[in-house]
DNA sequence: AATTTATCGATATATAATTATCGATTATAC
DNA sequence: GTATAATCGATAATTATATATCGATAAATT
């Protein structure tokens, strides 16, 4: 269950393929599926057996030839491989259109993430509720955040207050920081951020589309 | 400015570094700059030098020694190719939490993507504007997309319905599928599927995160 | 019970992506 | 004007990632 031979560099490819198969395999225990194997796993997504059986081989699960894995015990593995298992709190910084998203999507506290408490700038929204979180001043975040030992900010602000979210949450002691703006964004080292840029998924999809109407 | 050797396969991870190029060469065209190099635009994302310039190069733009690359000629070479220099108008489909904050983003217009009408199955959303987006009956959305020649379709529905969503758009013509829903989904031959997966971005946050605790 | 088949883990190969090297070029300093 | 330094494009080397091969193992088939 847990890897005694873990690499030192984990392949992110591997990280970001891992929660596909997790959700699958959830999926397929619920169903009351008991085994399945790399060449099934592979055949969902149209990856290689191969390159499943590497990825599980990095949670430090094994197999068994001819059957493949217990769902059960592969989704603790996963799980416990990605820092799943056990919860983590979380403060979002910007309650715009896509903050309420956020906010509004239950679904995290499956994947670890706990979001407790929201924050804005904009006082007209300081002391609402957005899907049942209440909305603080940014002046808080610092005092709540050592007060609730929260480690994980979201940054939902507009990319010109991106930078001051980022230095709002290091000044308060926050370790990784999941970015959802599109700025770029300078933290000091010891610090995690890991951004979502919609502009990049798009850029591969126009990208691909311009080349299908040249053909 | 267009490129003649353009190689099959363009790597992916160039894709996804062009646009932050793009966005920090729209601010330094602002401030006035004439002239980058990139070992300049390197040091803004501590890439490797080398690694922006086969990015660039991948564009067709040329510098000159000493120089670097023209801003503004730059910013037209990489729009062009991501395939940003002409909008494509597209279909959003699923105006919940995430629908709604992407209605609301209109800076994807910026980036060639011009969303012209959002659909629901929920009725009581029917016929209501969201952002100035009129939303209408997924029931009417093959017609209006073969009259309007629309080629790109967006997934804002809750994985269950997702496959749905995307064999609406496939009948319907649709070239080109954002999706942003979790679930995995089957496309034929010849359309193009770009996947949004927060759970795969979030994956990689809490494994980092993982380890600075252990450690 | 022997044979076949699917799948495992381990190791090796191939492919893709990134980084390094090098001669050429052009502004800046002397 | 000549030397120096920065940066280019092209090619080579390195590293990372994905795929292929192979013996071992365990169920299914005969």
């Amino acid at each position: 269950m847990t890897n005694s031979t873990t690499p030192h560099t984990v392949p992110r490819a591997s990280l970001k393929r891992l929660p596909l198969y997790l959700h699958l395999l959830e999926n397929l225990m619920a169903d009351g599926v008991e085994y399945v194997s790399c060449t099934q796993l592979a055949k969902e997504f149209d990856f290689d057996a191969i390159l499943v059986r590497k990825d599980i081989e990095l949670t430090g699960e094994v197999g068994t030839a001819r059957i493949g894995f217990k769902v059960a015990t592969l989704i603790g593995s996963i799980k416990s491989f990605l820092g799943w298992d056990k919860e983590q709190d979380a403060f979002l910084v910007g309650v715009g259109n896509l903050g309420k998203a956020i906010l509004g999507y239950k679904d995290f506290k499956k994947y670890g993430l706990n979001i407790v408490a929201a924050f804005d700038n904009d006082s007209r929204k300081v002391g609402t509720k957005v899907f049942g979180y209440e909305i603080f001043s940014t002046s808080k975040f610092g005092d709540l955040a050592k007060r609730m030992h929260i480690y994980v900010g979201i940054i939902t602000v507009p990319p010109e207050h991106a930078q001051e979210a980022v230095d709002l949450m290091v000044d308060a002691g926050i370790k990784a920081i999941w970015n959802f703006s599109p700025a770029p964004l300078r933290i000091p080292e010891g610090v995690i951020l890991e951004n979502v840029r919609l502009t990049q998924s798009l850029a591969v999809l126009t990208n691909k589309l311009k080349r299908v109407f040249k053909s």
